[in-house]
DNA sequence: TTGTAAGCGTTATCAG
DNA sequence: CTGATAACGCTTACAA
């Protein structure tokens, strides 16, 4: 930065004041020297420098909890990851991403808050409520901005989340109303905020219409979890009529698990999904799912994370965008 | 750090070589008090002055040209996403992501380099071939660290690939040797690195046969496009025998429009994929197609680099990794 | 409108 | 082994 102020002879002052867009500071002439300078020295401010002063990042940090080794690989946190990308970099910020095991208490998770490396943090958890909390009460106390991805009740903490328990209790009234009376809901063992919403929609639903619970939690995300889980339900002594899946992952792989075992979807046993990947309406058969709009998620937290930095007042703190029921071939 | 030194009553240089692992430079007993110091304070040292004056920010930039708005939809993405973020989490990294658009010179694109954000970068480019030079070429010029996803010539820099041409040219054959005479290629019509290589073997074989190449290259690396490729390749005069995808998700396209125009895969028309992502087996019927070590580039690119970066001699600074054919039920 | 100087939290140098 | 002090590049009072 001297050497700009130098090459345009000017003061450091001037130039960081062109920097920071403050050109009522300066005549046109200064500014155009200054710019100049700039261009011919390729001059970047150094971000280190300026965060030390300034006290701000201009990153953004998605603390995620989840077991899987390869984060990446889940869909819904990928359209999540994509919705918030898209808004943060449009707002000039940049993201930091950091993963961490649901297992226990990992302090590494809020490093970047604590270094100082970003201004604010998306929670997506998962794993033990208790822990979850855990986490957002630290994140809190220390006073740093964020926004949680799940519903709770208190009103003080920002948070965004999908209507997943409505779309669990539509699906399950659309298959009530097929005449299925034997529907299990299947998920993986982890708990994650999303799928509890989704047990308690189907819960309600089975409530509602007189009919008992028939549920598995094992395993992982993964379309081999799901095809276990189908062995392992239709070779109980009373099998189910519909494998509800808790997300679309899972759906296709028990379509494939029953058709090893000579079972027909959705003939035999009708399967549904959860989320309404791309991939949903491509695999044969079409699964009938919920549209969860992940994507969109992830746009309304970042709005919302960088309306509260700068300061500006949220019109609401406590978001919830609505599912929609899509009924295709497999159930 | 000021605070921790005087509540253990030492200097901020003795805090400063305790946080730096530098034990040697105190007594046991100094080192147990700091530490409880900094653990009743809940420290945590300041990355933006840390890296202000070691000139290091600990952090890798994953520099993307995509002309994509969601480019973590992108499944090869992720997947080399995925293997560089284990690595360098494990080295002590941050990773962050900058994408931008492939069209033309985008100076945000290295950005994190020019501003001190990142210590050194993986350029993974698509679009035009002269663009991909001169961003390469900016990098190398700035001496920067860097590793490209991407086999050229020059051997000053350090590159790694997948042996895609090997591949397309083994998926070609295998069709061929199936009967085949009439093979199509089509692809998006934005250049990838990795593309180019596949049309090379393709032609490469089909050379070797003395077939004729049925080339189309147009729209993205959606589902929809691959439908539309196969409307449009079917209309024609002579329609091929083999719709060859050059990935996966095309393919999954092009099997589901051929069944729209009521054609039956692998029946009346072959359709072959590439990549084998996790679907390319459950969908119907399970894609023939070639792996591409994804994961595998990631993880080998991130500790080439880290190599780099940390002064080891790299044993191989041009890595080709194998792929490996997937005969299935498509083709 | 422009310039001067202090200070952000850390690390490196050098003296005790 | 420990402590004082300067410097990294920038921002922000405040002075000219």
């Amino acid at each position: 930065m001297r050497d700009v102020a130098e090459r345009a002879g000017v003061s450091v002052q001037t130039v960081s004041n062109l920097v920071n867009a403050r050109f009522h500071l300066m005549t046109d002439g200064t500014r155009a020297r200054v710019e100049q300078a700039m261009t011919e020295l390729v001059y970047h401010p150094n971000v280190a420098a300026r965060s030390l002063r300034s006290d701000r990042a201009e990153t953004l940090a998605f603390l995620l909890l989840d077991e899987g080794r390869r984060f990446l690989a889940d869909p819904m946190t990928d359209l999540v990851i994509g919705g918030i990308g898209d808004v943060v970099r449009d707002r000039g910020y940049a993201l930091l991403i950091q993963p961490a095991r649901p297992d226990a208490p990992r302090p590494e998770l809020l490093k970047p808050l604590l270094e100082h490396r970003a201004d604010g943090a998306f929670l997506f958890l998962s794993g033990d409520r208790g822990l979850r909390r855990w986490y957002a009460r630290r994140v809190a106390e220390f006073e740093f901005p964020f926004v949680l991805f799940e519903h709770i009740d208190d009103p003080r903490i920002p948070c965004v989340s999908t209507d997943d328990r409505a779309g669990a209790r539509l699906l399950t009234e659309h298959l009530v109303s097929r005449g299925h009376s034997r529907i299990a809901f299947v998920a993986a063992s982890v708990p994650w905020p999303m799928i509890e919403q989704r047990l308690l929609g189907y819960r309600d639903a089975l409530a509602a219409a007189n009919l008992t619970p028939i549920e598995l939690f094992r395993g992982d995300w993964t379309p081999a979890a799901g095809a276990e889980h189908a062995r392992v339900l239709m070779s109980s002594d009373e099998p189910p009529t519909v494998i509800m899946c808790s997300n679309d992952l899972l759906a296709v792989g028990a379509v494939r698990g029953l058709r090893e075992v000579g079972l027909n979807v959705p003939a035999d046993v009708a399967v549904t999904g959860f989320d309404d990947f791309d991939f949903a309406e491509l695999v044969v058969p079409a699964l009938t799912t919920v549209r969860v709009p992940g994507y969109e998620l992830g746009r309304v937290a970042a709005e919302l994370l960088v309306d509260q930095l700068e300061g500006r007042v949220a019109t609401r703190r406590r978001i919830v965008l609505p599912v929609e029921l899509r009924v295709r071939e497999s159930g």
